[in-house]
RNA sequence: UGGGGUGUAGGUCAAUUGGCAGACCGUCCGGCUGUUAACCGGAAAGUUGGUGGUUCGAGUCCACCCGCCCCAGCCA
């Protein structure tokens, strides 16, 4: 005779019939003759209720040998249950062993220091929090991809192993037959320049590689990075794009995911403030505000995270800094016509100290200039020839921007650290699991 | 790469400031028919990150090395 499986999400609609669940025990209690089984199958806990004298000697006796992450099938009459995690329980009536799990697992319900779990993270992940933290990147993932495809961008793959162009910061490097070494993508914003011009609207969705010995919570070797690219846009219309973007997926997170963020303890009264418009600020005023606070910060440097952190301090939104100088950023941002010290950009700096979320710009479509640009930075000129074609070839005012996922989720979860937020974190010091 | 901190049982941490290395959780053995990070009784578990030094004596002080954490720079 055998029984239907079930999922343990699908439990209330088995109330009263008899079904078997598979997972791993999470916990174990036993009272000599009641014994308890919290069992997790990947869409919820439930509990196994074994009575001695109602199964079998044989299932007594295997009761007796399970262990934390044991992985049973456990088959029962279920019921509703307000005394069981997730709400139902399985009166067992049979139970096996389906890979037992040796004494030594080394996460307990306690709590553990981050290396510890950061050389675990392979078990770390079967935890409610990380699993919690997982069903939200895929939410926000997911959010992505339908704003834009509602809006009829098109998605464009970029390459992950190039030739030096991009941005200034480390690159990680690989032989590459005969053509020397090839870098690990940084930003697939080039290419996606090109798709531009070819599709109108596009986004890339992909990992990033960044070689930069950066050790703070805000920081991975391996990230994953959303770039828009839309032909026609100027510069107000990216932050216009930026901010619907960040709200679109926000306002979907708090529909989808309040267990979630429920199992995570995020106070959602600050994202439900996240609505268009967003703040504005200039650098220049961006500056005068810092230095009226008691920055060192002046005009022309770069804002550093204490300066940003004042910024974000008054406001409960996320908020744009724009237009700053030509020297603090990259080559190919468009000069600014109402100030040429200054170029046509945005940063989205997050609230809550979570530092810059977005970098957009608009983007030079001047080819002369940009090629006085690629030479005043000493890049190598013959790798951006294709670059500079699409300047030569039906010049088009464009503007795009990057958004760092790992950032932008660990904000929306409220994590102190971003490595939590990606499955397999990638930091300076941290190459495995 | 700088600045600060830290490393003791499987995990999280103590050790009266240089004087017998301990607690809790977990594990093991025993008990308990409604538990909720169960509870009660008992047990096992250590090259105190490494190397050298000072000392009658070092987890503790010194030097060097290694690992990790936090902050900064760089960036998303």
């Amino acid at each position: 005779m055998t029984t239907p499986f079930a999922r343990i999400a699908e439990l209330p609609q088995h109330v009263g019939q008899t079904v078997t669940v598979r997972g791993w025990v999470t916990h174990l209690r036993s009272s000599g003759k009641i014994a308890f089984i919290v069992l997790r199958d990947g869409t919820g806990l439930m509990q196994g209720v074994v009575v001695k004298n109602a199964v079998s000697p044989e299932a007594w006796a295997r009761f007796g040998e399970l262990t934390q992450e044991a992985c049973i099938a456990l088959t029962g009459e279920v019921k509703a249950e307000p005394r069981s995690p997730g709400g139902h329980e399985l009166g067992v009536s049979e139970l096996a062993i389906i890979g037992p799990s040796p004494l030594d697992y080394p996460i307990q319900p306690k709590e553990h220091g981050i290396d510890h779990l950061l050389d675990n993270r392979h078990l770390w992940l079967r935890t409610p929090r990380q699993v919690a933290i997982a069903k939200i990147r895929h939410e926000v993932e997911q959010a992505i991809h339908d704003f834009f495809y509602e809006r009829g961008f098109l998605r464009v793959d970029t390459p992950l192993l190039t030739a030096a162009i991009g941005e200034r910061s480390g690159l990680f490097s690989t032989e590459y037959f005969e053509e020397g070494n090839a870098y690990l993508a940084q930003t697939g914003q080039l290419y996606g320049e090109a798709a531009a011009a070819a599709f109108g609207k596009i986004y890339t969705f992909g990992p990033t590689f960044r070689a930069e010995k950066s050790k703070t919570r805000r920081h991975l070797t391996e990230f994953w990075m959303i770039e828009p690219e839309v032909a026609f846009n100027d510069s107000n219309d990216n932050m216009r794009l930026q901010e619907d973007m960040v709200s679109f997926i926000v306002e979907r997170v708090l529909e989808r995911r309040m267990p979630e963020l429920t199992e995570l303890e995020r106070d959602v009264s600050k994202l439900r403030l996240v609505v268009p418009p967003f703040v504005r600020l200039d650098y220049t005023d961006a500056i005068a505000l810092v230095q009226k606070k008691g920055s060192s910060a002046k005009w022309g440097d770069d804002l550093g995270a204490e300066d940003e952190a004042l910024i974000v301090a008054d406001y409960d939104k996320p908020v744009f800094v724009m237009n700053y100088p030509k020297e603090a950023k990259a080559f190919y941002m468009k000069e600014n016509p109402a100030d040429p010290r200054t170029v046509l950009c945005d940063d989205l700096l997050a609230p809550e100290g979570y530092g810059e979320m977005i970098g957009g710009s608009q983007r030079e479509d001047d080819y002369d200039k940009l090629l006085h640009r690629i030479r005043e930075e000493g890049l190598p000129e013959d790798a951006y020839g294709w670059y500079l074609d699409l300047r030569k070839y039906g010049t088009f005012p464009h503007a795009g921007f990057g958004l760092g996922l790992e950032r932008t989720i660990a904000w929306i979860c409220g994590t102190p650290h971003i490595r939590e937020v990606i499955a397999f974190p990638r930091m300076m010091h941290r190459l495995r699991p």
